[in-house]
Formats: C-alpha cells, structure tokens, sequence
DNA sequence: TCAAGGAATTGATTTGAATCACTTCAAGGA
DNA sequence: TCCTTGAAGTGATTCAAATCAATTCCTTGA
C-alpha cells in the first residue's frame, strides 16, 4: 500500500519519465502497490552483495552509486536525481548488487516490487521500450566516464563535471550550488579532495569561476571551461 | 535483400542471444531485410559524429568500439564478438555515434534497418525486453570498468584483462590466444603498450604466466592473478 | 552553546606510470 | 622474397597526481 509520503499528486509515477504514457488504469493500478521510504544521509539503501527484487525510483533528494576497492577507496560511478531510477540490474538478473546505493542528503524512494514491475511491463507493451531507451542513455553515460576517465587530466575532468553541474542546476543568476561534498565531487571524477582543492583555487586565480562559501559555484567563463574539458 | 555471406544456417539472427525466441515467421521477414557486409582490419564501420540508422550484428570478427582525445590518444571502451550488437545509440536517439567502430580483424557484420527493427520491435512484444536485459548487462560491464579504472591499479587491471580473456577464450589446454594486440590490450585497460610490456614481463619472471610467441598465454597461477586483480 | 568529527585547505614529499628515445621484431603488401 | 611499417621491448627520465602531514573551518548533534 502506499505510504503517506505518496500522495496522489505527488506519486513518483507522475514524475517519472520512464512512466510516462502508461495507460491511466495501470498507473493507478501500479500506483496502490508503489510504497515509499525516506532514507538519512549516509543510511545505505543497499549495498554490493546485497539482493533485492525492486525497482526503486528517486522521488526527493540525491543518491550515490558508489564501488568500493579492498584498501577502502570509494567511487562514484554515477549520481541519481529526482526522476531517476535503479536497481534494475539485481532485479533484472537475481544477482547482487555490484554497487552500494547512498543518499547524499535526506532522500525520499519509491519501491515497485519485482512481481508488479513485470505484470506492468506485460500489460503496457511500450513500458520496456521505454526502459531501453533509458538504460541507451545511461549506458551513453558510463561509456563517456570510461572514455574520459582514462583520456583526460584532473583538470579537465573537473572543468567537464563542473559545466555539467552548471547546466543542469543553474540557477536565473547563472550560480548553482554543488549538490554534493568537494570529497564526494573528486570521486565522482575520480580524484583526491586535495587535488579538487589545487584545481579549483587554479580556477580561481584564473576567474574562470567564483567561489561563495564552500557550495557556491559561479562559472564566469563558461567558454574557457568547455574548452579546457574537450566539450564541443 | 539478404546477401551470399547471410545464408539460411548461418544468419545473424540465428545466432544472436538477442533475437532468440522470436516467431518464427518473423524471424523470416526480418533474415529478407537482413544484409551483410565484410569489413577489412582497420576500415571503419563508423566514427564519432557519423549518424546511422542501422542495427549492427558482429557475425564473424572482433571489433573495438574507441573515443579518441583531441591529441590523439585512443581507448578501447568495449570489443565486441560474434553475437554482439551495436550502433543502437544512435539508431535509438537520433543522435550521433559517439565512438567509433573498428574492426580489429577481418569481420562479417549484419545490417537492420530502423524501420525494419522497430517494425519487428512492435510485432514481437518481448524484443525490447531481452534488449533491456541486454543492455542492463552492459550497463554493468561498463560500470565495472568506470570502477576498476579508478579503483585499480595497471597491474590489477591487466591482471583482471587475463583473467576475463582467459575466462572467455581458454582452449582445452588452458592456453588462450590475445584476441589483440598488446597496443589494443594496453588501450583497453587505459594504459601505454610499454607499461603493459613490463607488467606482462613481471607476470612472467614470478611464473604468474607463461608467453609463447606474443599472443599465445597460459596462466600458471589463476588464483594468484584472480588475487591481484581483486577478483572474487 | 559548545564540543566533536568530518570537510577543506595548504605545503612538502613520494611515486606510479607516462613519456621519450632507441632498438628489435614481425606481418602484410608490392 | 624483400621491404616497409607498425608492434613490441627496454632503459632513462619526467611529471601529474597521490600521499602524507598539519591546520583550519564547518556542521551537526548533544
């Protein structure tokens, strides 16, 4: 049943563009077996080696994909938004989990269970049609973190993942505020904290950007940055 | 139509994970849509920033799918053998490849059309579904790699290039042959041919392994490289 | 309000791997 | 068959970035 955190006007399934276009009558059909639960930051959803036979859709809030090696070291293999979902592949494939899921602020999630995800997907015959051209867009992603990974410098990793923050968060003034900890940017881009520290002052005295506070990012010379990170 | 390198036993679509389980009548109507072509080491299929509207299917060969930086340096993201397919990205999303497809070695490849594929899509219900679990797989492949590549240092990864290679291509003896060239290899797990020379070198002088010419390999010590390379 | 623990910064140092330079080897084309 | 060209191997050197070591700065929770 659906918990109070999913009222109608607010159900994940509206928000969801992997929803979209479902006939009505399955939406709400799906929309009475749709639970959800709110995480606290650090409180893991899962983790590797881990089994779980849901889907689970980011309703509020801000989650990490993360691997982890022996010695410890963490990283981000990617970031999911409101509107994103995961946990297709342990349900897909009744393995475990080969990431650890971990809000990065106080998250809310939508849970479809494996047997009502499937019926759905039976009933509404584009719904996986959907969800490959999802998975082709997030594939897209990965083999770009892959190719940028081992083709470009800290530097420009930086530059890339800060014009990327830029344009999906900007604000009407042009300033977004990180979504995540300077720690957690320099795993997402597969750096130290210390070396995000040096590139960014670089970026500074350059007045490539503006620093408010620790969170408040001002690109001034959007151009500059793209050209440093290879964007076209 | 179907060309002589696309016979009745020996179509693609035979022998393609992906389209078994289709009707056989459709299966038919797309083999009459279905054209192959050869492809020579080296001549490209297609390159960043090509479009195409056509499902590629590797038949026979082995092709490497490559982003290369503005100096110049390339990286193997993915290869793909007989039964891989690609070129769905831009087929999918109307957009361009964002890398480029080279045969490593002489290759049959099979070619749909979009309309042809979609057409087949909306008539066999569970297409899109075994391309979602398709995909899903190589969503994780290329998660695993985004991981490793930061995660792993080159001996771990070179290491775990054995391991795979050795899983996938091992005869009876246990001996497989490098489907690639070391410069291809070094490329793959995002290092230089010199670094891998001295690590395969290394390999050699603890007897992790065994060279025979420069693409013959035995492993010894399956345990020990499974060990360094931090596989479970 | 204060204390505690993580985040961030900054400087000094180390290091893994890239780069450079050259030689040798091998495969494919004329 | 030879010859060209790229692949491969090896040593010397450089370099980007990680690591190590201290502070300082914030948050957050008691």
């Amino acid at each position: 049943m659906c918990c109070e955190l999913c009222s109608h006007e607010s159900s994940c399934l509206m928000t969801v563009p992997v929803f979209k276009g479902m006939k009505d009558q399955d939406i709400q059909a799906l929309r009475k077996v749709t639970k959800s639960r709110k995480f606290k930051k650090g409180e893991y959803i899962f983790r590797e080696g881990d089994r779980s036979e849901t889907l689970f859709v980011v309703k509020e809030g801000l989650i990490k994909l993360t691997k982890t090696s022996l010695e410890g070291k963490e990283q981000i293999v990617r970031l999911l938004f409101p509107g994103d979902f995961f946990g297709l592949y342990s349900l897909l494939r009744d393995e475990k989990h080969y990431m650890n899921a971990e809000p990065v602020q106080e998250t809310v999630i939508c849970l479809i269970e494996k047997r009502d995800f499937l019926n759905t997907m039976e009933k509404n015959s584009d719904l996986s049609f959907r969800f490959l051209l999802a998975m082709n867009d997030r594939l897209y992603e990965a083999d770009e973190s892959v190719g940028n990974m081992s083709l470009l410098e800290v530097e420009q990793r930086l530059a890339r993942a800060l014009v990327l923050f830029h344009d999906k968060m900007k604000t009407k003034t042009g300033a977004f505020t990180l979504p995540i900890t300077k720690k957690d940017l320099a795993s997402l881009i597969g750096t130290t904290p210390e070396s995000v520290s040096r590139k960014l002052l670089a970026f500074m005295s350059q007045k490539l950007i503006h620093m408010e506070g620790q969170r408040q990012i001002q690109i001034l010379e959007l151009d500059q940055l793209k050209e440093i990170s290879e964007l076209h």
